[in-house]
DNA sequence: CGGCAAACCTGCGAGC
DNA sequence: TGCTCGCAGGTTTGCC
């Protein structure tokens, strides 16, 4: 998927078109994604003013007039493309359409279908089954050295799997991850319980810093991912671990190289001489 | 409770 | 050309 500097690409680019417009018309087009959309999902947010677009960890949280709130997900593979309404033309996996009152569309298109599309009401969200357990936005100045330091006290778990738990920090995935452990020259398999207090504040600084830099990007277009307006990020460009298999470490001048391997059946990049 | 593999689903590139 | 296999950005579930 996406991850957060890709949603929070999205969302930008979907608050240009969403935000003070009014939702005309939820077209969902089969029955669910990952979930059953919500009963009478449509009808509860037809004629509702859009009044902003928001991100929290990886979801997309579209906040309404009357307090309702959609809440999107785009899984693995989800897209959302916008274009006016007129002359458009649906894609295969174009699963949920939104139409404003100025004549703009926007295609949710997830091959895969591990997005999703909730809702909420405003005061219940913080209690949401989805986002109640969520860790600290990464971004945020409540994700420091010693926060970090003390939700990865005592883990047994490898540091690459602490950091996509989402509940320990909010919005990183498989290719942040690899990515920030290389600029920390963290070894993915230290255990996430054995970082000294500087570890973990040269780690947070790592992960703000690649974070940063990728949404300046656009975030990373693989296959699936485009930005809304369907161009493509830029930042797989930048990558110095991930995908890289076999090519030389940008740090240092090893014989080895980056590395593969399989940690909870995910790929993680790194050079092990580099990273401790 | 912690940690890990498998499951959800489709598409694409590599190799034969 | 066409098949099979492995792999893909996420998250939940269930097993040990």
């Amino acid at each position: 998927m996406p991850e957060l500097p890709e949603v929070e690409t999205v969302c930008r680019g979907l608050a240009t078109v969403l935000e003070d417009r009014v939702l005309q018309r939820l077209d969902l087009r089969r029955k669910d994604l990952r979930f059953p959309f919500p009963i009478g999902l449509a009808a509860l947010v037809e004629g509702r003013r859009i009044t902003s677009v928001r991100r929290r960890a990886k979801y997309i949280l579209i906040h309404l007039d009357d307090g309702g709130v959609l809440i999107g997900h785009l899984g693995m593979s989800g897209r959302m493309l916008i274009g006016p309404a007129e002359g458009m033309v649906l894609e295969t996996h174009d699963h949920v359409v939104f139409h404003t009152d100025h004549g703009m569309a926007v295609r949710f298109n997830d091959a895969r279908r591990f997005g999703f599309l909730d809702y909420a009401r405003a005061e219940d969200l913080q209690r949401h089954k989805l986002l109640a357990e969520l860790g600290p936005e990464p971004l945020g100045n409540a994700f420091s050295g010693p926060v970090l330091a003390e939700k990865l006290a005592g883990k047994l778990s490898p540091i690459k799997a602490a950091l996509l738990d989402q509940k320990i920090v909010a919005g990183l995935g498989n290719i942040y991850v690899s990515e920030a452990l290389f600029f920390a020259r963290l070894l993915p398999t230290r255990l996430a319980g054995t970082l000294s207090g500087a570890q973990a504040e040269k780690l947070v600084t790592a992960i703000k810093d690649v974070l940063t830099r990728a949404i300046a990007a656009g975030g990373s277009s693989l296959r699936d991912y485009v930005q809304t307006s369907g161009e493509l990020g830029y930042f797989q460009h930048q990558w110095a671990v991930y995908g890289k298999e076999g090519e030389p470490c940008p740090g240092c001048t090893c014989k080895t190289g980056i590395q593969r391997i399989v940690q909870s059946n995910r790929s993680t990049f790194f050079c092990a001489k580099r990273q401790r």
